[in-house]
DNA sequence: CGGCGCATGTAACAAGTTACATGATTTG
DNA sequence: CAAATCATGTAACTTGTTACATGCGCCG
């Protein structure tokens, strides 16, 4: 369960208000771990809840109705320790490899389709990582906190990269026969 | 949502009851679409229901208690449906991801052998995907199946592949500062 | 015939998703 | 002040997980 540790460590990277979050788990950390602002939500809540977190009183208070968030100690020290267990790395579960399964099976008739639009998608967000990357690890300031970072990018970058060499191949080799499925109940 | 169609895809593949199904999303499918017995049973009840697969009548009727189900017209045209479908690409959702980026915050203490646990899981698995490569696509030949097949044995050898890299990098980064972390409120 | 393992399930819960609700603030 | 939008939140549902329950057959 990632979630609060997600918001923590958004938390603590900067306080933020619940809105605020949900922008940033649409980019930033939502690269690796999404969440909806209804998730956020309930997250904050249990967090204030337990002692983690608490909202920051207003530095403009007049105009009030905006809750900030900042991490406190136990919040900080749940974090670390959550950093150091042992988790094993989740199974894999990817509905487009399952489909060129069942391809196999009863044909690929549409799927070149969206294997091109899939390309496509990756080919994008690749773009996107190397243009994080180009802005924010130019030469080598390497402190430590910045390797780190740099290193999650380059997983990224990465993962994307095999997506768009598979993919490519995968649309050559279903293009060369996925046209005239062998439907064995061609009525059906 | 994909359990359905999985469970259709192996029930295609070769008519099967609810433990053999089970056994069989711990390897071949489960490598990339893992599910627990009871996912599976509560799915077979409604694939049956909603007349996509039926029970079978038993071949050795006399000992009788497991029920052996095979895909109706209705489940095929349903999965073949499926498959031409445009679904979006999951979003990564990555927990050792995340805690590379939280541990830039929090420093990085433990986080090594976690690193070198995870590299010397997904090398095993690397292994194993390469015995099942050589052991079930030999040479060349290349029917249309077996092609697809192959396909997405490949993705998950490239993926373990990734991950191997990218892990051997990051403990060594996280080896090269990890130990002394700086906490910014250390008596917390 | 008693215990072990096989095979199928139920129940309770946690996490994630989708749709909707409410109040406050700005803007025309 | 009406409408649009911002910000927070509820409710209902689906999917996935964990723990337990039941009946059967085999084997010592």
């Amino acid at each position: 369960m990632s979630l609060p540790h997600a918001i923590l460590t958004a938390l603590l990277e900067k306080p933020s208000s619940g809105l605020e979050l949900t922008r940033r788990f649409d980019r930033s950390i939502g690269y690796f771990w999404s969440a909806t602002h209804q998730q956020i939500y309930r997250e904050l809540g249990r967090l204030e809840e337990t002692g983690q977190i608490r909202e920051l009183p207003h530095e403009a208070p007049a105009r009030g109705r905006r809750k900030e968030y900042e991490v406190l100690p136990a919040g900080r020290a749940e974090l670390a320790a959550w950093v150091a267990e042992e988790h094993d790395p989740k199974p894999v579960r990817d509905a487009l490899l399952l489909r060129l399964r069942a391809a196999a099976v009863v044909g690929a008739a549409g799927l070149d389709v969206e294997l091109r639009r899939h390309l496509g998608l990756h080919r994008a967000q690749l773009e996107e990582y190397r243009q994080i990357e180009q802005r924010d690890f130019p030469a080598d300031r390497a402190d430590r906190e910045n390797r780190l970072q740099h290193l999650v990018l380059q997983a990224g970058i990465s993962l994307e990269s095999f997506w768009v060499q598979w993919l490519t191949e995968a649309a050559a080799v279903v293009a060369a026969d996925g046209g005239p499925e062998p439907d064995p109940r061609p009525g059906a």
